[in-house]
DNA sequence: CTATCCCGCCATCAG
DNA sequence: CTGATGGCGGGATAG
């Protein structure tokens, strides 16, 4: 078993990344490296501490270790070794990493050997299970890949079948964590919990275990984006379940008051070059059960200055972490895969909200302008 | 007790 | 087939 020892202890020196994430990590990190584990049982430190081993402490470390300019590449196996845990965590933070950061300047680093097509989208509506009822056979789920990056031509012999069987994406750690961002910044809520999240993300078909599984995974995204400060778990009220509520802002010190925010160039937010198609369709969101329908007229308690909200967001990312982004290139195995993160979240989060909001506008627009179709519906999916 | 959520089995996906 | 990915949920731990 290798244990190559040589632990992470670099660490502290998140230095210029601190401005970006300066997040306040709980303790200072003090992976273990070879962890032989039980055996000793004479317990002579704490037997078994879980929080050590949470998804969250371990993003944190990854960033701290990796979110460095030196760093071009990654080998899975190294970061788990380094990191102390197995392989199939490593797999699960860098899917939601990917998710929240990324891609955004992609093939504007020239390379572009990435072969990694974005998620398809389609419905959201999970939970599919073939169980025995009505919807034999034949997935009638229409896959409406997204306009990914304009691939003219396919590959060579590209069939006319559209990627069957993908169900697996659906359930992906990575769309969840992406419909659970628009969650945020789409409802008018400011804090939700996680029971809530899946309720909402899960259309309505509660399979109680169903929904179960789902927030065992919300949970690990939570966690994971707490740890990169993108929310914070608060009380809901003062008895409440927890909720999460989304900073976002967070990652620059001191601009909680509103006036130390760097929002410097009264620039709008548009996009940078990337003139290729102007919409840029995520995901769709749907809105499930969403009952946030916004009453034209009168006092719309919800809605707020929502969208202003996304401008200065976005907008305050881009200032100082301008710096061109540089990928990450994450060796899965031995496949080289390019992944937006790290390095400069930040960036990539500003551009990836930049997006964001322009697809969000445009939902609400047409929300709010095609009548009241509130509720879920089933007219969710036309967008684009 | 309930809220969290880690661990790792094993279905799936590439090669 | 072998190996890489990564759903999924049992059940242990925190509170």
């Amino acid at each position: 078993m290798a244990a190559s020892s040589s632990s992470v202890a670099e660490v502290a020196m998140a230095a210029a990344a601190a401005a970006a994430m300066e997040s306040a990590f709980p303790q200072e990190q003090q992976q273990a490296p070879p962890r032989p584990q039980g055996g000793g049982a004479k317990s002579r430190h704490h037997a078994y501490s879980r929080k050590e081993k949470s998804l969250g402490l371990l993003c944190s470390n990854f960033v701290v270790l990796y979110n460095r300019e030196d760093v071009e590449s990654i080998g899975l196996d190294e970061a788990a070794k380094r990191l102390g845990v197995e392989r199939r965590r490593i797999y699960d933070i860098v899917n939601v990493l990917e998710s929240v950061g990324e891609r955004a300047l992609r093939e504007k680093s020239g390379l572009a050997p990435l072969q990694t097509e974005q998620q398809s989208s389609a419905t959201m509506s999970d939970d599919e299970d073939d169980d025995k009822l009505g919807n034999p056979d034949g997935d009638i789920e229409n896959e409406k890949l997204s306009q990914t990056m304009d691939n003219r031509s396919d590959k060579p012999g590209a069939p006319r079948c559209r990627l069957r069987s993908d169900h697996r994406k659906e359930k992906s750690l990575g769309l969840l964590t992406q419909n659970f961002v628009k969650l945020f910044l789409t409802m008018e809520v400011d804090t939700i919990s996680l029971d809530e999240a899946a309720k909402l993300l899960l259309g309505e078909g509660h399979e109680e275990t169903n929904m179960r599984t789902k927030v065992r995974r919300l949970y690990d995204i939570a966690n994971v984006l707490s740890s990169l400060n993108l929310i914070e778990k608060i009380q809901q009220g003062d008895t409440r379940k927890p909720a999460f509520r989304w900073l976002g802002r967070a990652v620059i010190p001191n601009a909680e008051n509103g006036v130390t925010v760097a929002v410097p160039p009264p620039e709008k937010i548009s996009r940078l070059g990337q003139g290729k198609t102007s919409g840029f369709v995520y995901g769709p969101f749907h809105p499930a059960g969403a009952r946030k329908h916004e009453l034209d007229g009168s006092n719309k308690p919800g809605q707020r200055e929502r969208a202003e909200d996304w401008e200065s967001l976005s907008a305050s990312f881009r200032p100082q972490y301008q710096n061109q982004g540089h990928l990450a290139i994450v060796h899965y195995g031995h496949l080289t895969i390019v992944s937006t993160f790290m390095r400069n979240v930040v960036v990539t989060l500003g551009d990836l909200f930049a997006h964001y909001v322009e697809a969000w506008k445009t939902w609400y627009s047409e929300l709010a302008q095609g009548s009241k179709q509130q509720h879920f519906s089933q007219s969710v999916n036309h967008f684009l």
